[in-house]
DNA sequence: GTATGCTACGTTAGCGCCATCATGCAGTGC
DNA sequence: GCACTGCATGATGGCGCTAACGTAGCATAC
């Protein structure tokens, strides 16, 4: 008797509370919120404003556990303070945009056992599909993603071996086309300036094919010097101070990324350099952020947005087995903007 | 017999696999598997080994169906392109790394009705609580916090009133700080520029209170720009460009963000204009990334990694009820860089 | 009239896991 | 000897939903 004033009792609604309001089957409810299957179009309307009117949403933990099926794409990047991941999932999500698939990001901080734990906790949740940053794992991890049985999308670099399908650039042929360019251009006392990159597979490899394409012009690099943590105006500046002032006949400056680049182009025009006369400077990215800079700063862009766009169609193509595993190797270009001689 | 030597059928594994391998029940790999209960050290070590051994990945998806809870806290946010929330979420990372809780992100495009249904779309995951930037919700967005039973915490602007708990800054107050500090500076002829914020509501709420802040002061917005898309140098700078061309005696300018202030920084000083002296300027939001700049640009620190962390805290005071809905207000700082004349 | 097909539902049997309770079995106290 | 305690493990039921199949009811065909 005195249940009936009482507050409405908080247990969160089903679909059976859906079907007793509407006079139907659970079922039919549930094919009327899924649109699938044939239920009249009067049926339809009773069940979904019944739906409506208690505020009923629908539990795809159990829809997920019936039907097998889960709306999810995994992805696993090393970080979102670095820009450059922001910019991917933006493609990734214009892409997924029109369909069902829904992203669920996890975070590596470049470390591989967290990545192998943020791969497991993402697995465990089977979703239907995997996007994740580079193609060096733990073997432990390389396993997970080879037993899965979804599909495996490595993106950003395209140097070594995917599991299954890649998009990316070559980012040792980057470093390579960026020696070939300074050197085309005339300068010979080249610096390099990067991250301490044990864990940045992908610096790394930019780092390696640029020593390697100075090599081939017969030169060696002057100096270089590298940092951690993160990449900043600040840190540019600082570092560029640094080796300007420990080899001051440097004539051309290779930063590992854009944005500690455009620190050390500001240091050098305050201090009145000729550029790109004197010293030439580039970075890497081509990150759309810096436009505004007075000068702009020679580049390779890395693509971001185009490999995100492509790895969410290959998760979708090889979902519906209409793709074999198969790597894409994006062709960045080079832009020389305003502080690389001009041949 | 032929399917002795067929290959491994590639089900996905369960607990009964792993039970058959190691020889115990179910219900004793579910307890080593979770830590939980009782079992003796040997057959937990027995039982481990198994699952690793066949590559075992539990199935969230049946346990949280099982036990009624989700390791997942939703955060919904309106962008990741904007600097601002990346750093919000660095926040929320860091507070929940040591916990089991996750997060998971989804997106809005500050447009309310895609808020609506990010959250439908969460809230169908049944997530063990709610971070969600701002305070403006849809009517049928807000009915939905209401009733989900979980702990739901909004973020970035106190300036409204919550559905449960709130923690930001009063971007009213921020506006009207700054306008006082502008004031008290001296500055008279001032013009503000910043993003058309029919949907971005904090930025709205910081150009009302920089013009009260002005009114208190007898002061009237002397010129002003807006702008759609997002904000990067170059658009500072264009702005700032077509602002000063047609309010030449501008003697300071008040930039909704930080990185259309630093654009703007930069043409003033090509145009080799006196700073702070013949103009001053300020932006807001005190981010990182620019430090580094030739000149350090004012401007109002917005809280965005305390916010984050503090959000995520609440959720879990939330969640074990050892919290009351409440909000929390924190207190920017306004540091005058190097763009505003001292007193 | 029976056969046939179609639409619009309902019924049943799980999906894989975990909360809960039950149970066996050793050791302990008197 | 018997109850009692504590520990390690197993059996059971069900979380909320959907795939697959079943069927009532009507229309059409001959």
């Amino acid at each position: 008797m005195s249940d009936i004033s009482d507050p409405p009792a908080r247990r969160t609604l089903t679909l059976r509370d859906v079907s007793e309001a509407s006079g139907v089957s659970e079922m039919t409810v549930s094919r009327v919120l899924r649109n699938r299957g044939d239920v009249s179009e009067a049926t339809r309307e009773k069940v979904r404003e019944a739906a409506r009117a208690l505020g009923y949403v629908p539990n795809k933990i159990a829809g997920a556990l019936a039907s097998n099926r889960v709306n999810l794409v995994a992805v696993i990047i090393p970080s979102m303070s670095n820009m450059v991941f922001p910019e991917v999932m933006g493609g990734i999500n214009a892409q997924l945009e029109e369909t069902e698939l829904q992203p669920v990001v996890g975070i590596t901080d470049y470390l591989p056992e967290k990545e192998e734990k943020v791969l497991y906790e993402m697995l465990s949740w089977r979703p239907s599909g995997i996007i994740i940053a580079g193609l060096e794992h733990t073997d432990a991890a390389r396993a997970m993603l080879q037993n899965s049985g979804i599909p495996v999308v490595e993106i950003m670099d395209t140097d070594g071996t995917p599991v299954d399908c890649c998009v990316g650039i070559s980012h040792r042929r980057a470093g390579r086309e960026m020696a070939e360019a300074i050197l085309a251009a005339g300068y010979r006392r080249i610096g390099f300036m990067g991250t301490k990159m044990a864990l940045d597979h992908r610096a790394r490899k930019r780092y390696e094919g640029f020593v390697e394409g100075l090599a081939k012009g017969g030169v060696e690099l002057a100096d270089w010097e590298f940092y951690e943590g993160g990449s900043a105006l600040g840190k540019g500046r600082e570092l560029t101070a640094a080796i300007l002032d420990r080899t001051p006949d440097l004539d051309f400056l290779y930063f590992s990324n854009d944005l500690i680049g455009a620190g050390g182009l500001l240091l050098a025009q305050e201090r009145g350099l000729d550029i790109p006369g004197r010293l030439g400077m580039a970075g890497f990215n081509g990150v759309e952020l810096l436009q505004g800079l007075p000068t702009k700063l020679a580049t390779i862009d890395s693509c971001r947005k185009e490999i995100g766009r492509e790895a969410a169609k290959m998760v979708m193509a090889r979902a519906d087995g209409s793709l074999p595993a198969e790597t894409v190797s994006l062709t960045p270009s080079l832009d020389p903007g305003e502080t690389m001689r001009t041949v």
